[in-house]
DNA sequence: TCCATTTAGTTCAGAATATGAACTATTCAG
DNA sequence: CTGAATAGTTCATATTCTGAACTAAATGGA
C-alpha cells in the first residue's frame, strides 16, 4: 500500500488532482482528432466555446488567457477562416466572435465525437457518468459560467 | 432560456465544457496561493503531483508535456531549491524526481488550502462534494494513474 | 451636462514555454 | 549477442504568453 502524507487524504487534494489527470487526458485525446483545417490547442478549446456569438473579454477569461493573448489567437483563426469579429449592437468598444460555416464544420466535428473520447478518458458506468455531467452543469451555473446569449 | 444547438446538449459536450472550466477556475484560484520561492503554473502542477519520488518520463505525461520541455523545468527547480534528481535504483537511465525540504514546504502551503480553493470553486454542498471526489478518484483508478511508488 | 475613471480591445517588446530531431546511455526481447 | 526500444538531454526554432501603454467608448458622480 503506498504510503501517504497526511494532505493526501483530503477530499480537496484528491479533487484538485484528479480534476488536473482528467483534463490533462481530455486534451490529449482531443488532440487526436483530425480537423480540417488543423488547430492549435487554444483554437480547440475556443471553438468549442462559442455555440454563439460571444464577447473577446468573456472568451479570454473562458480560456484563461490575457486579452493580448486572446487577440492574437482571435486575428490567426479570423485570418484562417474560421471564425469572424463582428461589432457588439450596444457596446462600441466590444466585439463578438462567430464562428463561420468552416468554424461550424470543425466544431460539429468535436462536438459529434465528445461522448465517444469522454466515456473513452473517464471509463465510468452510464450512471456515474450522468452523475458527474450534473456536477459538472452544477458548478458551471452556480458561478454564472453558463453560455447565454449577450443581452 | 438560451437557444442550444444539437450538440449542447449531449453529456460529452456538457463534461468537456465542465471539466475545462472548473480546471481553468482551480488554475486560477491555486495561482493567487503565495509560496516562497513564487512557482510558475507548470512548477505548482509538478509539486503537487510528487506526494514521492517518482519517474521524470511519468511526471512529463502527468503534466501533459514533452520529455524535453519537462527536462528544462525540472532544471529550473532543481536549481532553485525545489526538487532534486535521484537514480533510480534498478533503471540507470531513468531519474525519479523528490522534494527537497524546501518544496515539501511548498507543496504543504498548496495542499493546506487545497479543501478551501475546492469549495470556494465548485459551491457545491457536502454530499455533491464528496460525490465529485469520488468519481474522480474511480477515473484516475481507472486509468492507473494513482501515485504509486515505483516498484 | 461635464469630466474623471473605468472598460474593451490592440500593439509592442520581451519572456516563458513548447516541440521535433538528433543524440547518448541503458534496457529488453528474440 | 545484437537490434530495437526506451529515458532523458541538447539544440534550434516555433508558439504562446505577459505587462505596459495606447485609443476609443462607456459609466457614474458631482
Amino acid at each position: 500500500m503506498s504510503p501517504t502524507t497526511l494532505d493526501e487524504e483530503t477530499w480537496g487534494v484528491r479533487t484538485l488532482m484528479g480534476v488536473h489527470d482528467l483534463y490533462t487526458r481530455l486534451d490529449q485525446v482531443v488532440e487526436e482528432v483530425n480537423i480540417d483545417p488543423p488547430l492549435s490547442r487554444n483554437a480547440r478549446k475556443l471553438i468549442v466555446s462559442i455555440p454563439f456569438p460571444r464577447k473577446m473579454g468573456e472568451l479570454a477569461d473562458t480560456l484563461g488567457v490575457t486579452k493580448p493573448a486572446f487577440t492574437a489567437l482571435a486575428d490567426d483563426l479570423e485570418k484562417q477562416g474560421t471564425l469572424r469579429r463582428e461589432r457588439h449592437p450596444d457596446d462600441r468598444r466590444a466585439w463578438l466572435l462567430a464562428l463561420t460555416e468552416q468554424g461550424e464544420t470543425a466544431r460539429r466535428a468535436l462536438m459529434l465525437q465528445a461522448n465517444h473520447f469522454v466515456q473513452s478518458v473517464t471509463g465510468l458506468n452510464a450512471k456515474d457518468q450522468a452523475e458527474l455531467t450534473r456536477l459538472l452543469d452544477v458548478i458551471r451555473e452556480t458561478n454564472g459560467n453558463t453560455e447565454c446569449p449577450y443581452s
